[in-house]
Formats: C-alpha cells, sequence, structure tokens
DNA sequence: AATTTAGCTGAACAATCGTCCCAATACCCT
DNA sequence: AGGGTATTGGGACGATTGTTCAGCTAAATT
C-alpha cells in the first residue's frame, strides 16, 4: 500500500489518494455511501476511472480510509468550536447548541455524511476505531471523562443529531439549548 | 399495509406484498440496505425475481414500505417491552436498560436494520414520517411528554443504542444501568 | 361453459458495476 | 545520462443491476 518514505519519496501518489478521499466524502454528501462507486469518486475527482483502483486495493478501502479522514476532520472541527468558544466566554450549553444547529443545519450534508459512515462501522469491524475516534475526542474534552453524566451526555448528543437529521425543519440552537442544558445539568 | 378489501376481492397479493417486506427486511438484518436489490429480496422471499417489480413500481417504494413496516413493529415492541417491565414491577430505568441491551445484543441485526431505514430517511423526505413513528410512541408513553428532560432522555436513548452498535463487545444492560439512570433523573 | 380479468412469471434488455490488463509517462537513484 | 520503479491512463471483460414486456394460470363474472 502506498505509504511516504522517511526520505520523502513517493510523495506524488499521496497527494492523489487524498484528493480521491475529499471526492468520495463529497460524493457521499451529495448522494449517501450507496453513491459511492469506483466511478463517481474518479468523476468527482476529475481522474481517470481506474486511479481509483490503483490507490485502493477495493472499494472497501477506500470508504475505510474516507471514514478515518472524515473522523479525523470532525474531531478537529470539534475542539476548534469549542476553544472558540471558550475564547468568546460563551456558556459551554451554547456553545454546544450552537455546534449541533449547524450540523444539523448549513453542515446538514457533511454530518449526514458522517453518520453513515459512522453506521456503516456497525457492519464493518475494521472502520469502529475510526469511528470511535470522535467520542474519544469528545471525552478528551471533558474533565471527568468517566463520570456517567458525562456519558450520558454524549449519548444525548449523538440523539439530537440524529434526530435533527429527519426533522423536516432543521432545529435552531435556541430550539435545542433547553435541552442540551437538560443533558449538561447532572454534570456540574 | 395489508388489507382485504369489504368485498373479500384481492387478498392473494396483499399477502405477498407483505412478504416481500418481510423477506427485505431480512436482507437489511443480513446485509443491510445496500444489499436490498429486487433479485435478493425475491431469493430471500422464495418467489420469482420480477414478483418485486410487480408488487413495487420501484426499488424506492419497497424500501420506503419496508422502513414504514419496520417503524410499526419496533413501536409495538417497545411498547409491549414497557407494558411487561410494569407488569413485573421493576424500576423504569431498568426495564429501559434491558431494553437497550436486548436491542445491541441478541437483536443487533435488527437494530442495525433499523437505523439505516432511519438514516436513510433523513436524504428522502417521503420516509420521514414514517422515521419519526417510533419516536412518537415513546413520547405518546410519557407522563410528560413537552418536557425538556423527556426529550433529553429520548436523544440519550438514541445515542446509546448508536453508540452500542460499533461497540466490540456490545454493552450489557448492568453498564447501561447507570447512563439511563442519569439521563431518567431529572424526569423525576 | 365461455369469457373477462386479476395475478403472476420467465426471458430479455440496456445500463452500470468492480476489476483487470497493458501501454505510456513521470520521477528517483546511481 | 540511463535504468528502474512508481504512477497514470485508456480500454475492455464478465457480472449484476433495475426494469420492461409478452405470455401464462387461476379465479371471478356473465
Amino acid at each position: 500500500m502506498t505509504r511516504p518514505r522517511a526520505d520523502g519519496r513517493r510523495v506524488r501518489g499521496e497527494r492523489r489518494r487524498a484528493e480521491l478521499i475529499d471526492a468520495a466524502l463529497r460524493v457521499i454528501e451529495r448522494d449517501g455511501v450507496s453513491g459511492v462507486t469506483h466511478r463517481s469518486v474518479a468523476a468527482e475527482a476529475g481522474v481517470p476511472t481506474t486511479s481509483t483502483t490503483y490507490h485502493f486495493a477495493s472499494l472497501d478501502d477506500l470508504l475505510v480510509a474516507t471514514l478515518t479522514s472524515s473522523a479525523e476532520n470532525m474531531a478537529a472541527d470539534i475542539r476548534d468550536s469549542i476553544e472558540s468558544s471558550r475564547i468568546k466566554g460563551a456558556s459551554p450549553a451554547a456553545a454546544v447548541a450552537h455546534m449541533l444547529a449547524e450540523a444539523v443545519g448549513p453542515r446538514r450534508g457533511r454530518t449526514m455524511a458522517e453518520y453513515e459512515l459512522y453506521l456503516l462501522a456497525a457492519r464493518r469491524p475494521a472502520l469502529r476505531p475510526a469511528a470511535r475516534r470522535w467520542l474519544d475526542v469528545l471525552t478528551s474534552l471533558a474533565r471527568n471523562p468517566d463520570e456517567v453524566g458525562f456519558r450520558a451526555f454524549l449519548s444525548g448528543v449523538d440523539g439530537l443529531l440524529l434526530q435533527g437529521l429527519i426533522d423536516d425543519e432543521p432545529p435552531t440552537a435556541a430550539e435545542l439549548l433547553p435541552v442540551v442544558e437538560a443533558l449538561l445539568a447532572p454534570l456540574r
């Protein structure tokens, strides 16, 4: 499998590989996981069809790489969002509610893609470590990660996102705020 | 859903339609939504291939019917489960924890299927009413459905199920119990 | 009994799928 | 500069897909 060496060789291929992963994520946002084919991803990336088969042994490998990358991005986004809310002095609940509203509103497609990949991990054990990645990131931000209340909070966030995706009208931050506060209440 | 006409005509066809829906659900449990094809469903039901195209105008229609049926079944299961736990005198938290452990343990395949259909509803507005069905059922069981704490509880249940599906080792009722209690605490 | 109708089925279609193969190219190391 | 290897690109293969269609069986109607 294409892996950059310590001496810096073989960098060219890694770039295209990354472009294919990004293209795959865009395809999933637009058409869902079922829309991912060698051809659709290659077309989205603007490269020949067989480029996908060269860089990824199978379609499955491409999905694994995409979920891994996606989880990493999501983790970084969450970290940034919480960081910036801390700087602006907003309450934790308000920061979380705002983030959730973004996720089910403007970033809806992205959130759908991430949960489809998330659910895919339920069927393919190879994907599970990557799927658990963002839970780990959130956990690392907690003051007391082992606390039962924190697990309840994390579950609530997952549920709110999932439910927000099947609302005809995505919930606003104002609507989400009291629920987030209820989930956060046992933690203080 | 399967409904004989007043004059008794056209009962046979409705039966086969229901069989196809059940077969589709079994296929989703086994291979996921992506495994649903006209041929795989027909084979699972033990009927000729084109029987699926005769009873459902398109594959999409079959998925819509399957989700609708599945949501109805799940709603009935939850109702029964809560009923029986009330009779046995167990605490609500213990009953919920037990139900969740069943869902991510022995009934794992079924739960995966339901969440895949659930997530499918995020992309197809036509599926959303059916997807919201089981939330409605749970809501109808609540003493005070509008309460914020109850929404938090429902979200937490969704999240616990989703997270339980990507665990290598499904959580036990004993492990889930304290989290469920934390989610339930604000409600009393 | 004859005929109409609903229900069902097998064969076949074009389209798309994943993947393989081979030639052309770009890059690195000696 | 030259040889070797990683990468790219086009074409093609067999398999599977959703769907169509004409013909079949059995029941309902007359």
